[in-house]
DNA sequence: TAATTTTTCAATAGGTCTATCGAAAAATAA
DNA sequence: TTATTTTTCGATAGACCTATTGAAAAATTA
């Protein structure tokens, strides 16, 4: 029974990714809350209620645990700008659902993209390759909702796409350090606000 | 002769203040490169040519150079913003000359301005105070050129001023981090990109 | 139940770090 | 020059940190 047999090891193999994952959330907590360098091991089995070199069953570094969360924060990323970019939707459309598909994490997974956000820059050179490239050609794709638009010339002329597409990055990164301030905004404000903003600006003008 | 007394004594005082902002600004540079966990005192001495116990000379402990660093990153940053708001300019100008002299630190004292930005945080509470006091102050003086638009009937009364002064700061603050990029901009373009996108918004309106 | 596998642990090697101390060196004053 | 003050240094205490190892505990299977 072959068939068992492998389904028994599956089982095993899932209880085991299960307890990874809720090391791995510890470790994307601590790192959030001191940062990577500013947090230890010791920290993270704390969080877990484990001792310290209990962790090393489930990774084999700190330096792996970071390239861990890092990824595990990108995951599907590029892939679900690409589903947008290729959509029928109008422009307009795609970037105000390319920045709320951005700041999603926030919500979903915080510890996660607030670790990415700070931390990616302490992952060696050697592990952080896969996501260079990966955020190279994300920022790319971003980039051409911006260029589509001025070439369907919705989007003024003398837009600097490549520095809009950082400014708007740039805006959306770092809601992740304000979204719990006194004033409490969700995602879905934000996101529209710094549509709202970019696309139509401040000022009124009389139509 | 008490003057030649005092003259004496202050110039002393003023070589040894010499030396101690060299060793300020490598600490600074050591902060902005590894961050403040990652960066150890012995990398500040190396730095500088000198011994790591030599460092304490000049400072108590590693917190205290973080903060002195980040004092030394925001000095007159209140004042020159209130200077701003107070002169008889246009709002327009004023906020286009805000976020001009948000950024100017990103050109004269990079390391320290990156410092601030990544690393206060790891500021020990008792230290943070006084800071955390001017950014607040910063903040709301920022917002109130933005209210003062919308009193004014120039900005949207949809504007959400708080939000927006959240964001135009992001991208400001962000900025540091990309402006050596291979496009290579510099702070006065970032200004303008930041306050055009802002004011007029990227979509071409027909008039 | 007993045997086997998975998971956790205590102990620790080997390294790094901050901060202190008294002494040495360098600079300055007499 | 000699005396005094300023600056730097080597040595080190005491703490912390990562990662390894072999054994114990817990869970699973037979």
């Amino acid at each position: 029974m072959p068939d068992g047999h492998l389904t028994k090891q599956a089982r095993k193999k899932e209880k085991y990714e299960r307890r990874q994952t809720e090391v791995i959330d510890a470790a994307a907590s601590v790192f959030a809350e001191k940062g990577y360098h500013g947090a230890s091991t010791g920290d993270i089995a704390a969080k877990l209620g484990i001792a310290q070199s209990s962790l090393y069953y489930y990774f084999k570094s700190k330096d792996e645990a970071l390239e861990t969360v890092c990824l595990k924060s990108t995951k599907g990323y590029v892939e679900r700008l690409q589903a947008i970019v290729r959509s029928p939707k109008s422009t307009d459309d795609k970037l105000r659902e390319a920045i709320l598909n951005h700041i999603q994490p926030i919500k979903t997974i915080p510890n996660y993209f607030r670790t990415f956000i700070g931390e990616l820059r302490y992952l060696p050179i050697g592990r952080r390759k896969k996501l260079s490239k990966m955020i190279t050609e994300y920022n790319a794709l971003f980039e051409k909702v911006l260029t589509d638009g001025v070439a369907e010339k919705i989007y003024k002329k003398s837009l600097d796409c490549h520095l809009s597409m950082l400014l708007l990055i740039s805006q959306c990164n770092m809601s992740i350090f304000w979204i719990n301030d006194p004033h409490g905004y969700d995602i879905d404000t934000i996101a529209a606000s710094i549509a709202d903003n970019f696309l139509l600006g401040a000022t009124i003008r009389n139509t």
